[in-house]
DNA sequence: ATCATAAATAGTAATAATTCCTATTATTGT
DNA sequence: ACAATAATAGGAATTATTACTATTTATGAT
């Protein structure tokens, strides 16, 4: 993967944000200093970042969003906001019961607690 | 909501099969019983019937999928052959976590664990 | 620095999943 | 049987994403 001043500030702009952005937000973001930029080249390059673990690609409902948190974690979606909050729960146990249980090798556990957040309480 | 055979034949395609099937193979499904059924159809009555809580809809990746089991259960998604198999995990622990520490009301945790199912075993 | 090679890009077309629209049809209460 | 209106077919529209292609750009070798 050659370097690119694009990718570099789509990266810049990934890891800049707690907000899980979308594709879209990405793009509209990296207009402002690269207003040339089409929003084929920041799928691209979120797709390659994606490939090369510089990030993480996560599915809210049915569409995509980036995180630049690499770390085994999960995510609170609330369902008055839309915020997605980063948790980091224990799944060690998941991991160990599957595998004894189903016999199956487990690679990643993707976990979504919807519910309502903190800033909702009455 | 007003009965309806095709959504009578929807739901009977939902609940025939652990598949979690997608809208498009509902429809090809039951175009077979039905051949002037149209998929607008079929989406407007797994939406009626997620609404109704009579089906779940999951998302696989960015795909919707639809579940007849309403039992509070997660998924294990094999990488190689893209099967999801249903599986029954305790989660109540997580429930109370993310309230204790997150001041999050939880309403459903979505699991899915991806990973390599037993058959792919050597 | 010049050049050659191929990766990266813009702009646009294409695709896939899903939703929306509207004239017609079917269900249901009276 | 009839009126009210929910449900439907068929097609258009929308949204998210990917594919295509001529041009530009990064990079390593001369
Ligand atoms: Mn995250
Ligand atoms: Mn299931
Ligand atoms: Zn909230
Ligand atoms: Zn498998």
């Amino acid at each position: 993967m050659r370097y690119s001043h694009k990718r570099e500030a789509i990266q810049e702009i990934v890891y800049g944000t707690n907000s899980h952005p979308t594709a879209d937000w990405v793009f509209q973001k990296a207009k402002v200093k690269i207003p040339n930029i089409s929003l084929g080249t920041v799928y691209r390059n979120l797709k390659q970042l994606d490939d090369a673990q510089l990030i993480n690609t996560i599915y809210d409902g049915n569409i995509a969003r980036y995180d630049w948190n690499r770390e085994p974690h999960d995510h609170l979606k609330c369902k008055i906001c839309g915020d997605l909050i980063d948790v980091q729960l224990f799944d060690d146990q998941i991991r160990k019961t599957v595998k004894k249980l189903y016999k199956f090798e487990p690679d990643d556990v993707v976990m979504t607690i919807i519910g309502t957040c903190h800033k909702h309480n009455k």
